[in-house]
Order: structure tokens, then sequence, then C-alpha cells
DNA sequence: ATAAATATAATACAATTGTAGGAGTTGATT
DNA sequence: AATCAACTCCTACAATTGTATTATATTTAT
């Protein structure tokens, strides 16, 4: 099990393409789902797509011509990760002045409130009250 | 009024010390903050005091043989912006899914989601029944 | 006024991150 | 098997980030 790590920028937005992909993960395929966003040169792709298996997040294997991918670190637990260490960093860990922050700020609403308020609900056993 | 940027972590690092005085910021104030964590280099502390000033964090002026500066972005300001791009980054700009990957890995107990959970009722108006 | 102590300035450099050119392979097509 | 297209590999390099050395200036104590 590879420790996870930080990832830079760029790296990040190759590895979410690979996480969307269900079928054979290549390199053309991850391409494409990138140039959606910005256009993207394949040999940068290729050098990053190195680093992430350096990193432990993919391991490669080859299908005739292609180099394909297979996901080692998945998104599930790097989105942990990542989020667990910025409330962390950012934050003081505390979860409240995150929310706090972000709705001081207007970048979360009411109503993304009212909708982590039943989240919490669900969680804590439903009704608080009777 | 400058756009603010995010921070390495080191600069990060600086300005959270920089943010904690309260009395004049000069560098050797700022130093004896930041080496209650680890030792710092002091000429290393002054490129990126630099840094930040290039950055827009930080303005500077002379105070005898001292070096003293002034905030110009300030910690809320700050935290804030981070807060928002990361919630967008990682999560989607959902606020709900941000809580539930943490809650799921264990990153913050029923404890904080209680504490959460008051906040959002006070924000909120209070009884969202009766 | 000179030495010792303290603070700043200038510069440098290695590691990491972002980006890309060009040569080499492989597989398909004729 | 020669040609062409698609894909990969190797290498390079600029920008950013993290760290430190040395030199210079200023203050304080003698």
């Amino acid at each position: 099990m590879s420790k996870i790590t930080r990832l830079p920028d760029t790296e990040l937005e190759v590895m979410k393409a690979v996480w969307s992909i269900k079928s054979e993960i290549n390199t053309t395929e991850i391409k494409k789902i990138l140039d959606k966003n910005r256009p993207w040169n394949v040999s940068a792709l290729q050098t990053l797509l190195n680093r992430l298996i350096d990193r432990g997040f993919l391991d490669t294997y080859k299908n005739g011509k292609n180099k394909c991918y297979t996901v080692i670190i998945n998104e599930e637990d790097y989105i942990s990760f990542e989020n667990k260490s910025f409330l962390k960093k950012i934050n003081n860990s505390s979860i409240t002045r995150l929310v706090a922050s972000l709705y001081d700020s207007k970048s979360i609403s009411d109503n993304d409130l009212m909708e982590l308020s039943k989240f919490i609900e669900d969680k804590t056993g439903g009704g608080k009250y009777d």
C-alpha cells in the first residue's frame, strides 16, 4: 500500500481523467478526455503519466502498440486524503470553521446548508429531538 | 485591491506567523514564531518575505535597523479564497460531499457534526421545526 | 572610533513542476 | 517488405519553489 502524497495541479487533472474512464485506460483515451477542457500536448501528458507511476498512483502495461494504465490509488481515497490535509492546513482541523468561512464569503448558500443539515441528521441518527 | 493567489506551502507558513503578530511585524519577530515549529534559516525567510511582497501579500518599511512589514491580504480573506478554490477543485463545489468524505474517512467525529449542526441551525434561523 | 553583535542584501543553486521537440517503434495498408 | 500513420520514448528546458552562503550595513558596547 503506497503512501498517498499531494499531487501537483496538472497531475491531478490527469488523474481525474483517468478515474473517469471505465473502459481500457490508454494514453489516447486520457488525452481525449483532457482535451475537452484545454488542448494537451501528448508528450507533456506522457511525462505526467510517468510521474504518476513514480508516485505510485498508476501502474502500466502494454496492449499492442498502446500503453495502458491501471489505477493504484482510487479517487475516494485520494479525495479523503486531500480533504483531511486541507482541513488541517487551512482550517485548523475545524469543519465548522471551514463551513463558516464558506458561508460568510457567500461561497455556499442557505440551500447548501440545508442539504448539509439533512446529511448530518441522517448520520447522527435522524431525530436529535424526539 | 490585489488579486489573491494560492501560496506555496512555505510562504503560507510565513504568512501564518505574520498574521499572528499583533505588535510590530519585523523579521526577527517572525522568525521567533516560526522557530517554534522548526528551525528557520534567516536568509530563506527573507527570500520568502520578498516573494510575499511581490505577490502583494505584504508591504514593507524600515524602522531603524529593522525591516518591518504590513499585511495587505488579511487572513480571513485568504482563508476564504483557499476554501472556495479547494471546494471547487476537489469536491466539485459540494460542501456535503466534502463533509461526507471527511466523515466516512473518520477525519471528523460525531461531535464535530453536532457542532456543525448547531452552527447551521444558528445561520438558517434556529428552528427549522417550530 | 573600533570591535562585536545584529540585521539586511545580493546571489546562487538544487528540487519540483509545467511544457514540448524529435527520434524511435509498432501495426496496418498496399 | 516498403510505406505510412499512430503511438511511445528520450531528452530537454523554463518557471516556480525551497534552501543557503557570503558580503555588506547598522547598532551597541567598549
